[in-house]
DNA sequence: GGAATATATCTGACGTGGAAGATATTATCC
DNA sequence: GGATAATATCTTCCACGTCAGATATATTCC
């Protein structure tokens, strides 16, 4: 019935009495979970070819809408990871044909990020496959846990500055 | 007030109206979350001189209580990395004489990784402001919503096989 | 007891991301 | 319009983790 993080604080109660470890009920939690769901989700990801962040690449040029386009700038934005991965995720799309980088029209300095027409296809195809793999692993929940928990975390990532 | 979790979502509504996009309210705001704590926490890992594999193994050792000690498997089971990462994350603690490294009595192929006196200390100040920072990046909630968050988050662990 | 197998740990190659600085281009100010 | 600053992107080096295989020791079965 105890879970790790369960048998961590009873640890850590013993130990530092002094302290109140009562947050790592949801911090612990959370980051455990976190690792565990990411396996699965790029266990998805893998079946087409594709890691986590070529996934992230596509995915972002994908839901824009056509053209599919986007700064390295802004991919980074989105997708909160430095300027020189974004360089190197590129890099490795470009590779694959699933994107384009061109010259930006009205600025010399920007790039221009483009799905390509067989990396339209294979985040779509790779899309649908991951969210299919999101609800089987929200399964466990009812429709109002899931409000519940989606409410609570929305809560907590404005408060941080999501 | 839309977060970028919000956005992304109605973007994908537009775009793929063939797919119910809704999970990502909770598992895209779970894992831009868990970042931006990560982010949190490794700061005051920091104040200490400590990264994140270092905590770990050093926290993991001290909260089994006198006299401190695991072999690189335990760590490993309990940290959830792999062996070889176990190895480095240890030589690591080790070179700043966190820890030592001993063979285990009864098994020749086992070690014993433990805590020296110096690593003790270090890990009861730092993981003192750990809690406290903990603490902080909970004031959000009111003591009902932590525990509903902790008991939601638990109950996800356990199907998944926390 | 010796061969085959299992277990525990370490090693080395590799992949990925971050940080700082290099480069290219554009904007601003006199 | 030329110097200076700002912006966008890329490059280089490094830290850290995984994975597959190497090594050392233990166990099992005949």
């Amino acid at each position: 019935m105890a879970d790790h993080v369960s048998t961590v604080m009873a640890q850590w109660e013993q130990e530092r009495p002094d302290l109140d470890v009562t947050p790592q009920a949801v911090i612990g939690r959370l980051h455990r979970l976190a690792l565990r769901l990411t396996d699965e989700l790029v266990a998805v990801y893998a079946q087409h070819g594709l890691g986590e962040g070529e996934f992230d690449v596509l995915a972002t040029l994908r839901r824009q809408g056509a053209p599919y386009a986007l700064t390295p700038k802004e991919l980074g934005e989105q997708t909160m990871v430095s300027s020189g991965a974004v360089t190197k995720r590129v890099d490795r799309c470009l590779a694959q044909g699933w994107v384009s980088r061109g010259r930006r029209d009205e600025d010399g300095r920007g790039r221009r990020i483009a799905l390509t027409e067989s990396g339209r296809e294979l985040i779509d195809a790779a899309f649908t496959d991951h969210i299919a793999n999101e609800h089987r692993l929200l399964a466990v929940f009812t429709a109002a846990e899931r409000r519940s928990l989606a409410r609570l975390l929305e809560k907590w990532a404005e408060q941080t500055g999501a």
